[in-house]
DNA sequence: GCTGAAAAGCATCGCCT
DNA sequence: AGGCGATGCTTTTCAGC
């Protein structure tokens, strides 16, 4: 191998000190926060936040920012999730039924499983009937060969990303 | 039933029109954009669509903003799911249960399972041996029956909320 | 890498349509 | 309800430490 600068396009790892991990934190808790305020509450005046800021972004440990909405005040009654067993391990079947599902709106996230051939799926539906189509859907596609859908009646806790 | 004014305290479902959904899918996309560029992206003057924002996160369809974090460069390599059942469906059970896991850090997402005494949780770990850790704890707790983890290999689609 | 000031841009208000 | 114009802050850059 040649040899590797020490610049990648995505380091792995960057450098983080307890700044950042203050910073990761409110911005975490609250995206939207002024960069001032967020200055304020770590400690700092506003340009090396700024900066730091930036290079989080930059380095990838910020991906992006969402807002949180209501599934329910949209009009999304049901949230399951679904734990699908295809027949075969290997790549192209696994990665072909990625390709299907993650095309899919209702599925919000897609986890291949330790252990072979076994993926985890959030998906969100408008009502029941809704929710069975999309098992019928998921039931009914190519290489599958069971579904067990759990559909959550409550959510107790739902933190975004890492504890900081 | 005493008549009831329009107004309560959360109306479960608000009343969206089709600028309330592009406002929304756009902050869902990017929580950080400004308000002007915002306006602009759904073909409105600054002021009108600020007044949409804040309606929709006073009326709660909008629950708070966060930035999406990259686990990997926070030091939790391992992102795994737990299903739990447990020994009994009284809701002092499932209550306590509640209680005790959603205070646990590591313990990301805790949703109740329909079907009875089943729990899903999102979990959170830097390595296998803390995996390992709480799925003792987990395993250990007073009235948990069974715990199987899926851990995530890889994630193939991670979108928030809801499609818009 | 931080501070402080200055310029440009943004949020937000009042009023009008 | 949406738009316009004005005000005060915020963001962002640039010196200087």
């Amino acid at each position: 191998m040649a040899p590797m600068g020490k610049e990648t396009t995505h380091p792995r790892k960057p450098e983080l000190d307890a700044m950042d991990l203050r910073i990761l934190a409110e911005l975490q808790a609250d995206g939207r926060i002024t960069n001032v305020e967020l200055a304020q509450r770590v400690g700092l005046s506003a340009p090396p936040c700024l900066r730091r800021v930036r290079r989080l972004e930059e380095a990838g440990v910020i991906r992006g920012y969402h807002a949180e909405l209501d599934p329910a005040a949209l009009d999304f009654d049901v949230t399951f999730f679904a734990i699908v067993g295809l027949e075969s391990q290997k790549q192209a079947v696994l990665d072909a039924f990625e390709a299907e599902v993650t095309a899919w709106p209702e599925v919000r996230e897609c986890h291949m499983i330790r252990g072979g051939g076994d993926f985890l799926l959030r998906l969100v539906a408008r009502d029941t009937a809704h929710e069975n189509e999309l098992t019928s859907r998921l039931t009914g596609a190519a290489t599958v060969l069971r579904v067990q859908t759990l559909q959550t009646i409550r959510t107790a806790k739902n933190a975004p990303g890492v504890p900081l």
